[in-house]
DNA sequence: CTGGGGAAGGGGCCC
DNA sequence: AGGGCCCCTTCCCCA
């Protein structure tokens, strides 16, 4: 007795979970596009799948072998069993591409299809692995290029690519024609630490080429603990259990790469629904990954092997407001100076757009402090992503639009727009200009002019009249600094752009460390752990917060009343209570 | 149900 | 770049 459609029903739900995101324990990251999907089903179809989702739940492709475009109909083959044909899919070079991925991630079935695909057109003959150089040797060759681009400048150049208006993945032909650099400055999909046995821990440091890895490396701190790093990365650490993982990092990185801080070009959304689960009222309920039951969190009885929450979290719990989309968002790679970037969905700008009409231009805003953080409220409208990170975004086939018909949305303004060729031409209508808005009064400087900037200080420099200790002060808010680096950082809290986008979520911060900690949350990196109850932490301050949590010790004293409390904030809390009437 | 406290996450920012 | 601290916020528990 054998039920006839059992398996394509089963095919059917799955792929329908995964468009609404339901259940999706893993995100594979491809280049800018942040895809969901079922661990269990892509163990099943790779085993190169399977040993990479064993320990990892983001999983970072390396760019040279796949790109968003053929990734999607990688994973439409996974769900489907079907190579969906569209007219440009349907073309050599995008079953070449799709050969060459399908070998790189060991789905034999599809690259066998791939093959005869290529013979029956009459297509050059692939090889079953790829030729070039392994994508290793080739995302070095990347990241010297890479590490030496200029860092995060919204004057940064990026050449002008093919634009396919109407096809919001990069074409992968042109692709395959042109260097990655010159396709893409900020390849983000790099396969960072080679693998290769280094303690996979450490994303970025290291790597087996012993590259700088592009300066950021977010699980620094070891911990004391032994053995521990790894544990904060994910639930593994037995990366060499990956027999591939020489080629993909995974749980790391990508996006972490000072190049890529020029081009956020993340917007995570889509699939990771999770990311904005709480901007939609249908379905998140169901959205959570896998991981820990719905916890109840379990503080104290928080365990290495908890589910690092923010993984998950962490992409939730920033983008509330972010758009939803729930197709695959693909990030600008790319700055179109000419017309709208090439990767259909794609744009020009980055990050750093901000509009005129956003509300939170509030020009002499001082107080940008809360702007970015806990407002989030940039998003205001529909929910447009506000300036986190200037991209559009696009629909994946098959998924619930989000804006309606306007699927080519502009984050910075938020407008949607129904085609791609619309949006690019709204995108023209932003300005470079609209990035620099001079604040009355404040003197601004682009990032790549720092040295310049050094001027800055100068006339307001050495006060005669100001502080001895603190001569050094800040033209828009009057605040002082000890040293002319610090009122330089401080002043960026005054741009209206921030130039360090991270490349997840697309988020913008004023300081590169800000960032970098932000991307520890995207990965669960948590190299802080407390060796009385393993609870993992991403920062050295909490760690030592928590651990009166452990001593008893309580050395904040509320002066009125005498209560005491383990955490300063709590205390203020606390204090609130007694100053305020209610 | 509500409010207070405990514990924790995140971002800003100064050093 | 990283450490440290501040603030805001959230979640959970409990009275």
């Amino acid at each position: 007795m054998e039920l006839p459609n059992h398996a394509k029903q089963l095919l059917l739900q799955l792929n329908q979970q995964r468009a609404k995101g339901f259940l999706c324990d893993v995100i594979i990251v491809v280049e800018n596009a942040l895809f969901r999907a079922h661990k269990n089903i892509l163990a099943a179809s790779s085993i190169y799948f399977k040993s990479l989702v064993l320990h990892d739940n983001l999983i970072n492709l390396d760019t040279e072998m796949v790109n968003p475009s053929v990734f999607r109909q990688v994973l439409d083959f996974i769900y489907t069993g079907k190579l969906l044909s569209s007219s440009d899919q349907s073309s050599e070079q995008n079953f070449s591409a799709l050969l060459t991925a399908a070998s790189y991630l060991q789905l034999h079935d599809l690259a066998a299809l791939c093959r005869k695909k290529l013979k029956r057109s009459g297509g050059k003959p692939l090889p079953g692995k790829p030729s070039t150089p392994g994508p290793l040797s080739r995302l070095r060759l990347n990241n010297q290029r890479l590490s030496s681009s200029t860092p995060a400048g919204p004057n940064n150049h990026y050449p002008p690519t093919p634009s396919d208006a109407d096809q919001p993945q990069p074409d992968e032909g042109l692709r395959d024609k042109l260097s990655d650099d010159e396709m893409f400055v900020g390849s983000s999909g790099r396969n960072g630490n080679g693998g290769n046995g280094s303690s996979n821990g450490n994303l970025s440091s290291g790597g087996s080429a012993g590259e700088p890895d592009l300066g950021l490396d977010l699980s620094k701190k070891s911990p004391p603990s032994a053995g521990t790093v790894t544990d904060a990365l994910s639930p593994h650490s037995n990366s060499q259990e990956s027999p591939q993982s020489a080629s993909v990092s995974t749980t790391n990185s990508a996006s972490l790469d000072d190049s890529s801080t020029t081009l956020p070009g993340v917007d995570t959304c889509g699939e990771t629904t999770e990311l904005n689960s709480s901007s939609k009222a249908s379905e998140e309920t169901q959205n959570q990954p896998d991981g820990p039951p719905p916890q109840k969190k379990s503080r104290q009885g928080a365990r290495k092997n908890e589910w690092p929450k923010k993984e998950a979290s962490g992409l939730k719990s920033e983008d509330h407001d972010r758009p939803l989309v729930n197709g695959v968002i693909v990030g600008p790679k790319e700055r179109s100076s000419g017309a709208g970037g090439g990767s259909g969905g794609s744009f020009t700008s980055d990050q750093s757009f901000q509009c005129k009409d956003d509300e939170e231009g509030g020009e002499n805003g001082q107080d940008h402090s809360e702007e970015s953080g806990q407002s989030d409220g940039e998003s205001a409208g529909g929910g447009t992503g506000g300036g986190h990170g200037a991209n559009y975004v696009y629909r994946q086939e098959g998924f619930e639009p989000a804006f309606g018909d306007n699927l080519y949305v502009c984050i910075p303004c938020g407008k949607g727009f129904p085609s791609s060729e619309q949006l690019n031409a709204h995108v023209e209508t932003h300005t470079e200009d609209e990035l620099y808005i001079k604040e009355e009064g404040g003197t601004f400087v682009k990032e790549e002019d720092e040295e310049e900037a050094e001027d800055l200080s100068a006339p307001v420099g050495p006060s005669t009249f100001g502080s001895e200790t603190r001569p050094f002060k800040c033209t828009v808010c009057s605040k002082s600094y000890k040293d002319p680096a610090t009122l330089r950082q401080h002043e960026k809290s005054h741009w209206l752009t921030r130039p360090f986008p991270c490349n997840i979520c697309g988020k913008m911060f004023t300081q590169r460390g800000t960032m970098t900690r932000h991307m520890r949350s995207h990965l669960g990196l948590k190299p802080f752990a407390c060796e009385e109850c393993g609870m993992r932490f991403t920062r050295q301050y909490r760690l030592t917060e928590h651990m009166r949590v452990h001593s008893g010790e309580k050395p904040y004293e509320c002066q009125l009343c005498g209560g005491k409390f383990t955490q300063q904030r709590n205390l203020i809390s606390h204090l609130r209570m007694h100053t305020s009437p209610s």
